[in-house]
DNA sequence: ATCCAATCAACAATCGTTGTGAACTAACAA
DNA sequence: TTGTTAGTTCACAACGATTGTTGATTGGAT
């Protein structure tokens, strides 16, 4: 997580413009709580800067992607998310509301069983929880949908 | 798992018919031991009846899971995957073939800690270890591509 | 054998995302 | 300031995965 001054160096760092739509995205991005979509970030600047294209989010997503400024990640909730918090951590996800949650701990027991082996080289380990946030678990009691937890992504 | 000739009443008993096509599909899914992708399904079932097409594939997949024979997962590799595994269990990705492995493995300790505690009640907890399998371990020493472990579905 | 609902498959649409290329502008020098 | 230019933006179209539509076909209970 970055305070929105630094990011004129991290731009002029890279060699990069430090252009209107960057400052805005980029600051979109670090005042959401939530894991947003490109089209969430999109919504967002475009309150504020009419003019910008979904194309100019994406890119500049990508961008700093690829500069190590954020992470991308897929919950299996149909668009990616995009994650400042570039540091280890799982997720809580909301099967409800979609809101994605970090969750910093970390969980040194997750290994592969030596009975399991198949000479599978871990490079990362990724847990996923989900559930009802506090929010939806207190508004769906009475009327739940299908929760039927199925072990992993179920695709929509 | 089911035995193939276990879909003939698995369909009857869900008043579905028993064509051709489901019949190849399922035997498809059955006798694959990675975890196939609808256009893989497509792929292979083709070989041995030409005439059929994706949509059917599609739908016969769906219609499966909906009657809860196989369960689809999103790993992160671009398109679902389908697992006639039903019972809960984890995944390894390698992040080089994307080939997907079942975890039949339990991971009590796997909750989330007290002090993380947002209220969030958990329905499924799903583990991916992300890495290179055996075989690409073994063909890609020397010439390492980008596994650089982040700890989330890193899309593409 | 007949009939009706179930099924199939060609086609197009959708959604998230990315390629292209022409117009534009931030950054730096003069 | 102004000019130059490399780096940016954005409208448009393409892309892959998946689903909707629909007319024609077919399984199977009667």
């Amino acid at each position: 997580m970055r305070s929105p001054n630094e990011l004129t160096e991290i731009f002029r760092a890279k060699g990069l413009k430090v252009t209107p739509q960057r400052q805005a995205i980029f600051r979109a991005l670090h005042t959401s709580s939530v894991h947003p979509t490109a089209d969430t970030v999109f919504d967002t600047v475009r309150s504020e800067m009419p003019t910008i294209s979904l194309r100019t989010v994406y890119q500049t997503l990508n961008d700093l992607k690829a500069m190590g400024e954020l992470t991308s990640v897929d919950l299996g909730t149909g668009s990616a998310r995009f994650d400042p918090n570039t540091r280890p951590h799982h997720h809580l996800v909301c099967v409800a509301c979609g809101r994605v949650d970090d969750l910093d701990a970390e969980f040194p027991g997750v290994t592969i069983p030596v009975e399991n082996d198949l000479g599978f080289e871990v490079a990362a380990t990724e847990i996923v929880f989900r559930g009802r946030c506090r929010d939806c678990a207190a508004s769906t009691h009475g009327d739940e949908t299908d929760v039927t937890a199925s072990p992993a992504n179920t695709t929509q």
